[in-house]
DNA sequence: AACTATTCATAAAT
DNA sequence: TATTTATGAATAGTT
């Protein structure tokens, strides 16, 4: 197409190269238009002259991003750094993690079952009874604790009544029959504080019917 | 160019769409090859169909990597820096979904309950029995069905073993005492084959011992 | 940059 | 799907 056919090779007369790089560089450009608008396809285009000056073609409504996640996926080249490709493995792994983790969980509150076999939900239930075991434990554990706390607290209560009771005998040389009234109105004080179940012994009934 | 003139639009039949996009590409190909020998450019060209199918091409002893770095620089389109950082945005997120999860789990599975306050422990607790009840509803329906399932093989069996007990009657004439005794061998062997929990009548002892 | 003779690309037919 | 062919498009060389 022209006066006359030409061999292609590189064009030695940098003027005419340069005219002929601007006119076929727009051709190029004409027909990845064409090519997109006919056939549906997505372009990318990026031609650099020899003079280092840019120009470039992206179907529309595709940013070159996108083709180019397109092409890394097909191509399997990589055309981003190791750094991307690690991050882009480590995410799939940890969201398969994820699925996994999501699904044991939904079976353990008793939801997603129904696709299980018999062997699976049995060992479900064994997990299920071994969690409820190790948290009963840790509750009466807590029980003990709060127990013994609440009998050292009452002890320490004794002793510092008897203190006071002792200090203000030395110093008001009141009756002993008014500092007693004064300690049991004190003690009456300090337990209506405590939550009910602190105060009560069967505190988790369930402890005690289900474990044996 | 060709048999008549075309309008650039859309070519709605898919075979010639296929047809022209195949020629196209080649075409578009054919000039970028010839761009870059002509006048000493470089060019990065990817297309994809609308079928997804891709191909490129890229001017020789120029990877495509060096050519979107250049486009980088020049075009100062941050390419895969937004990419880059969405996917580690998404990363920090997935992780710690996965941690908590994580936690939920091993708390579920009794481990590391020793920083739950009490009223933690009680959700727990509530939840692990939630999940207990919802397992052993679904193991009771099991049974149900294996129950029902064995029933109707017991009958079949029954029905199977009367069939060939008449036709031996009429095709032997043997006694009647001795066909008895063949029944109920028969009916040993089946038995025998079943594993004992499908047999049994009470299955699961936990099932009725706590649910009530 | 515009023109135009010529080659090239390709739409339609086979 | 590949080849052929008539025709419009692209462009090399010219102005």
């Amino acid at each position: 197409m022209g006066r006359g056919k030409i061999e292609i090779k590189r064009i030695e007369n940098s003027s005419n190269r340069q005219v002929t790089y601007s006119k076929r560089r727009n051709g190029i450009i004409k027909k990845a238009k064409e090519i997109t608008v006919l056939c549906d396809a997505q372009v990318s285009l990026v031609i650099f002259a020899s003079s280092g000056k840019m120009h470039e073609y992206c179907s529309p409504s595709t940013p070159l991003i996108d083709i180019l996640d397109k092409y890394h996926k097909q191509s399997g080249k990589r055309l981003w750094d190791a750094k991307h490709e690690n991050l882009s493995n480590e995410m799939d792994r940890v969201k398969k993690e994820n699925d996994n983790m999501q699904i044991e969980l939904r079976h353990l509150r008793g939801e997603d079952i129904t696709s299980l076999n018999y062997k699976e939900l049995m060992a479900l239930e064994e997990a299920l009874e071994n969690g409820l075991t190790g948290v009963r434990e840790k509750q009466s554990e807590f029980m003990k604790m709060m127990r013994t706390n609440e009998r050292m607290m009452e002890e320490e209560n004794k002793r510092l009544n008897y203190e006071l009771y002792q200090k203000e005998m030395v110093a008001m040389g009141d009756s002993v029959r008014e500092m007693d009234n004064g300690y049991n109105q004190r003690m009456r004080d300090f337990n209506s504080q405590m939550p009910f179940a602190f105060r009560v012994q069967p505190i988790q009934p369930n402890l005690q019917e289900r474990n044996n």
